[in-house]
DNA sequence: AAGTATACCAACCGCGAGCGC
DNA sequence: GGCGCTCGCGGTTGGTATACT
């Protein structure tokens, strides 16, 4: 049966499914006449179709040597590689996937493809947001261990700075009105004993 | 068993390019 | 150059199948 939404809207030409008499009369005229003038093609094998709906229906299922079935693994493999090369260009990729038509290649990537890599892109995410995390906490450490031990005030300033999009330039700025920052604590600092560090389990 | 959500995929639609007149 | 036609492409739709609750 002929699915609702895909019964004919508009009087002239049929839509929906297709039937199995419908796609032996088009392979017939395609036989004879070959796969153009697709217009040519619907008025000849008597379809109420429009030659577009030929086109589809010959390219994406009766033409010949169509692979049909799961996509293997290597297509897989060579689909994502070229998707990544190529884009959305999906008869791109299906001129180099033989058997297979760009509708099913769409339909793959969209239906399987696209949640994988969402999947794997939110995986990414995740281990580099967990290990921004824990540089970032390290370095937090490290300054209000600083603060403690060496001079506050620029330890502070130092974790502020650090808090809000550390800047190199803006934070050893020379030039501002406060005048340089007192780096001694940093020299402190890279005189530490590695000891602190397996202490604080840094 | 029934209802609901999700996946899959065939087919449709709109648009742009190419071609002949 | 302008127009109409055909073709091909990529995006979208919606029916069916399957999984889940």
């Amino acid at each position: 049966m002929i699915p609702l939404s895909r019964r004919s809207t508009r009087k002239e030409v049929n839509r929906g499914s297709w039937t199995a008499e419908e796609d032996q009369k088009l392979a017939q005229v395609i036989e004879i006449h070959g796969p153009k003038r697709w217009k040519f093609v619907a008025t000849k094998a008597g379809l109420n179709r429009c030659g577009k709906s030929c086109r589809l229906r010959w390219m994406n299922y009766l033409r010949p040597n169509i692979k049909r079935g799961n996509i293997s693994d290597q297509e897989e493999d060579l689909i994502l590689r070229l998707h990544r090369l190529l884009g959305n260009r999906w008869s791109l990729i299906a001129g180099r996937l033989p058997g297979r038509t760009d509708n099913e290649i769409k339909n793959y990537w969209n239906s399987h493809l696209s949640k994988k890599i969402k999947q794997r892109e939110r995986q990414n995410r995740a281990v580099s947001k967990a290990e921004q995390e824990s540089s970032d906490t390290k370095n937090i450490q490290i300054m209000e261990m600083n603060a403690l031990t060496i001079g506050r005030e620029d330890a502070s300033k130092c974790e502020q700075s650090f808090k809000s999009g550390f800047n190199g330039d803006e934070f050893f700025d020379c030039s501002s009105d406060e005048g340089p920052l007192n780096l001694e604590w940093m020299n402190k600092f890279l005189e530490m004993d590695e000891s602190w560090f397996t202490l604080h389990d840094i």
